[in-house]
DNA sequence: CATCCACTCACATTAAAATGTGATTGTTTT
DNA sequence: AAAACAATCACATTTTAATGTGAGTGGATG
């Protein structure tokens, strides 16, 4: 495997050295650089665009531009290189937020610096790692649904589906071969259960409970 | 920690029976029972209610059920018991609708028994913990937008915002302070560029691709 | 057996959306 | 400077959606 070339972007200086002194002198790294902000880093890859990292442990909480305000800068940047996110933070929110920008990895600063080291190993060999509690609320992301059972009939979700797909209520009559008064009727019933008044909003629904 | 009772639902025999005498000498696990069907599994759990495993380690290429079709029986059997489904199947389709289904983790047969092990240990601590190939997959679900780049302008989003909020042509105008036609004229233009001619399309457009 | 419920259909009214054509005012690009 | 584009507004027409009321049928439940 090739030597990793790896960025280290936090501002505490001890979480930082610590990560730099440990790092340095594994034979996989070749070199490691060590940063204090997003803007730091930006500025020093700004006039130099060669040697891009192979990986990035970022912080979330950093002086200035936050870690994830980065991560589309980063991408823009050197959209090859893989960017592993190193914080307290264990909130969906920052997690979600976090993936969604492109980071593919997202560890608790609690992990150990063997462990954070397998990571940058693991990534660059083209996989992933999650801290277990963050993998498992990855996990749950995936289950969300399912769980609030359907309160519409099956007769009621063909109907919804029609709405999804994008048909009027003609063509849903056409399709289910119920006239169109019926279809009318179907939707008043469902936007009462639902508690809703709109086609939007029944879209919404839909698409957000993945009812399929 | 609780010594874990650990279950097994696998068909290949060397396969289950390496598991199983790799397992039940672990001082963390209680005991451990393999099954070579889910029917077979649920025919055992079906009588005895008690004695419910903390953990199951399921395959997915079962004779009969597959072992993706039994997690809803197995999670309506026993919902505070963790699946880790362990498989050659790498595929996006059948990560995801595992996940979907309730699993918690999901691992590649390559993995070694040991890292089985921990696998199982980090669940029954309320963890999760995936294969990195299988990780990665997951972590890219969540980037799939934001690579196609927009075409609508700000101010077309604005009008697209209202829409997917459930607001009439009417209120968005008011919200926007333009008038009602040029909210029309908007949303028109948009249609266009988008090649939709409906709401309905828009608004899964919207959703779809999370542009925020 | 009576009741409830899901599904069906009809008729009617008002509100909203879809579609078209045309035009003005800026800004940006060529 | 001319052309292209984004954003604005107006007027008009047809289709669709939202809402209400009423009612018949068949299956399930008490």
């Amino acid at each position: 495997m090739n030597p990793i070339c790896l960025n280290i972007i936090e501002d505490d200086d001890i979480v930082r050295e610590s990560l730099v002194t440990f790092h340095e002198i594994k034979k996989e790294i070749r070199d490691v650089l060590a940063f204090q902000s997003m803007e730091d880093f930006i500025q020093y890859y700004s006039n130099n665009s060669e040697n891009l990292p192979n990986v990035i442990l970022l912080d979330i909480q950093l002086p200035g531009k936050s870690g994830i305000e980065g991560i589309p800068e980063i991408k823009k940047l050197m959209p090859d290189t893989d960017i592993i996110i190193l914080t307290t933070f264990e909130d969906n929110e920052k997690i979600f937020s976090a993936l969604c920008a492109g980071a593919c990895s997202y560890l608790s600063k609690k992990t150990t610096l063997s462990a954070i080291f397998d990571c940058i190993l693991t990534v660059s060999r083209g996989g992933s790692y999650m801290s277990p509690a963050i993998a498992r609320k990855i996990t749950q992301f995936f289950v969300k649904d399912k769980i609030m059972d359907n309160p519409l009939s099956s007769r009621q979700m063909e109907v919804v589906h029609g709405i999804v797909d994008g048909l009027s209520y003609k063509m849903i009559g056409e399709k289910l071969n119920i006239s169109l008064d019926t279809v009318r009727t179907h939707i008043m019933q469902i936007y009462r259960t639902l508690n809703i008044n709109c086609k939007s909003q029944l879209i919404k629904w839909a698409l957000e409970n993945k009812i399929k």
